[in-house]
DNA sequence: CGGCCTTTGAAGCTT
DNA sequence: AAGCTTCAAAGGCCG
């Protein structure tokens, strides 16, 4: 795996300061560039999303009111959208991944506090549960978490732990919990975890991948996490922020990749994974010996806490990646190739049953969403996943390129992480696995196109009170018409629309999305009322004369997602037209999937 | 109790 | 190669 290390080594040692560049060009391992980094037309838009809870609130109004009326920003985005993007998605653009270096706009603060970086190494830390376990009770903020320790600065030669498994005591590191950075995820409230007492926007912890600088290979050494001041001289191994600490490593991997966290997780002088063949040890016993982190791991993965109990076999704990709790005997990867097609049929139906399930890496907008949706949900009145995840997607959209980018960045790294875990697993594996539910229902899609152009001339009418649903009915979410949050979408602009042929069915698309929202519209008719004052001040403030017209998504950037690498790193220059080009394909989707929701 | 809903992105599959 | 499909998380809701 040589992946593993080097490939981020350069990036650390630039991330001591500046960094990231590294990550992008440089040198990433596996690909660099492989990444893809969507912006959005907004091109400035962005960070509103700020760890400032005031700035949070904000987004997070902008995000609501968006949801109900996007139009009205067209009008009154121009003051504030001036105001509130100051630039720096360009600057971002022009160093794309250079986090830490940049100097954090003052908005930027509360968000990733820039500050932060050079000292802070930033932690991924699963939530005891490996993102590729089934879900289990735990609550939506419980699942992974990062954490961002705050290092002395040392001067330690990193290669010295590198290579030594064993992790100092968990007391030393976790000794001062003033150095915990937790997460709104954690905060949350579900999780009981010390919290640094300095604000940190929930995503600065995932800075650790997107920059070069957590790297295991060749930490700084000044920001070297490799040795605390209290556990000095202690071996411990490498966290590589490639690897993420979801990621058990089955056995074969074990010795070649070392925990991320394992110097953080003594494990008594054992290798965090040091796993048993077929076996899997909690990688962070550290957090289990926290009370409320041991209740939660062993509610929730009662296996993972097994080491704890001596008289357990390890062989009957399934490795974290594996969803079957069943499983078994032998490690994910190994278990998932070869000796499969010499047994017998019956056999081999046996031994598929077995497999263990190996989840789908997260992408970036799924480590988004873990992140972000306890603070939302907290934010919030709302509870529906679904509205939710409404949320979730349009700040992600509003998020700017350089915030993507440390999740499109972890998320990559995850992949590998899978794939060094998992070599022979793919994403056809599970397929099948879920009840396809979805393909009749695009299959509908398609076929009742004629309904969903009729649904969306009713739409017209009916503008956006679909939206208002998922609004909740108190607005702790709702900002003063200030936030204008939409307004950072845009101007109603069709000019990404326009510019593209698409630009029609992008239209239709967002004009239907306020229908999917009405799915269940007896359900979610009271919400619209509570909703409903709130949404008439709002349509009032707002240039109402567009909502009608315009869709209300339209004004919305495209996409980001699909943009290409090239494009990202390509100059700033990324219009708008650029975007909807991307997008297209995605808007498209997007109002078909909402229209036939409706129709059902 | 299982599936739906909703989001974006990645990967696989199909055409 | 382009487009389509499936799955990943999450949790309230629905049949």
């Amino acid at each position: 795996m040589p992946q593993l290390g080097g490939g981020r080594g350069g990036g650390a040692g630039g991330g001591g300061g500046g960094s990231g560049a590294g990550a992008t060009s440089g040198g990433d391992d596996l690909g660099a560039n492989d990444e893809l980094i969507p912006f959005q037309d907004e091109g400035g838009e962005e960070q509103e999303p700020s760890s400032d809870s005031a700035s949070a609130q904000r987004d997070l109004d902008e995000v609501k009111s968006s949801l109900v009326n996007e139009s009205e920003n067209q009008s009154s985005s121009s003051d504030s959208e001036a105001e509130r993007r100051p630039q720096p998605a360009r600057d971002a653009f022009q160093k794309p991944r250079d986090y830490f270096a940049e100097v954090r706009r003052p908005q930027d603060g509360a968000f990733f506090k820039g500050p932060a970086y050079p000292g802070y190494p930033f932690l991924m830390i699963p939530d005891l549960s490996s993102p590729y376990l089934s879900n289990g009770p735990l609550s939506p903020g419980g699942a992974r978490t990062y954490l961002q320790m705050k290092w002395p600065l040392l001067d330690v030669p990193s290669s010295a732990t590198v290579k030594d498994t064993r992790s100092p005591s968990p007391a030393h590191l976790y000794g001062d919990p003033a150095r915990w950075m937790v997460p709104p995820t954690f905060r949350s409230n579900k999780v009981p975890v010390v919290q640094h007492p300095h604000h940190m926007h929930p995503l600065t912890p995932l800075i650790t991948y997107s920059n070069d600088h957590f790297s295991p290979a060749s930490p700084p050494t000044h920001l070297s996490p490799e040795i605390d001041p209290k556990t000095a001289g202690i071996p411990r191994p490498p966290h590589p922020s490639e690897l993420s600490p979801y990621y058990p490593l089955s056995p074969g991997a074990v010795g070649q990749i070392p925990h991320p966290l394992g110097w953080l997780v003594p494990q008594q002088g054992q290798p965090m994974y040091s796993l048993p063949p077929g076996g899997f040890r909690h990688p962070y016993p550290a957090l289990a010996m926290n009370a409320s982190m041991s209740s939660l791991v062993s509610s929730r993965f009662p296996h993972m806490v097994a080491p704890a109990h001596p008289g357990l076999p390890t062989s009957g704990i399934p490795h974290p990646a594996i969803v079957s709790p069943i499983v078994k005997q032998e490690p994910a990867p190994p278990s998932l190739s070869p000796a499969v097609s010499a047994k017998s049929p019956v056999t081999v139906k046996k031994e598929e049953e077995k497999k263990p399930h190996v989840k789908k890496p997260l992408n970036a907008f799924m480590l988004y969403m873990k992140e972000m949706r306890a603070k939302v949900v907290a934010e919030c009145t709302l509870k529906e996943s679904a509205a939710i995840n409404q949320i979730l997607g349009r700040k992600w959209h509003n998020l700017s390129r350089e915030e993507q980018a440390k999740y499109y960045e972890l998320a990559r790294k995850e992949r590998q992480l899978h794939a060094q875990l998992y070599p022979t697993w793919s994403a056809r594996d599970n397929y099948g696995k879920k009840k396809k539910r979805k393909r009749e229902k695009q299959l509908s899609q398609t076929q009742s196109q004629q309904q969903i152009q009729e649904a969306e001339g009713a739409l017209a009418s009916k503008s956006k009170k679909p939206c208002i649903q998922y609004l909740p009915p108190e607005k702790p979410c709702d900002s003063p018409a200030s936030s204008h949050g939409s307004t950072l979408d845009s101007p109603a602009t069709p000019s990404a629309a326009l510019a593209s042929p698409a630009a029609p069915a992008a239209t239709h698309s967002e004009q239907a999305q306020p229908l999917s929202l009405t799915t269940k519209p007896e359900a979610r008719a009271q919400l619209a009322l509570h909703s409903a004052a709130f949404l008439s001040a709002k349509a009032a403030a707002s240039n109402s004369s567009q909502m009608g017209s315009q869709p209300p998504l339209l004004s919305r950037p495209l996409p980001l997602g699909s943009m290409p690498a090239a494009l990202l790193t390509s100059p700033p220059t990324f219009p708008a037209t650029l975007h909807a080009h991307q997008a297209l394909p995605v808007l498209q989707a997007q109002p078909l999937s909402l229209v036939t929701k409706s129709a059902h």
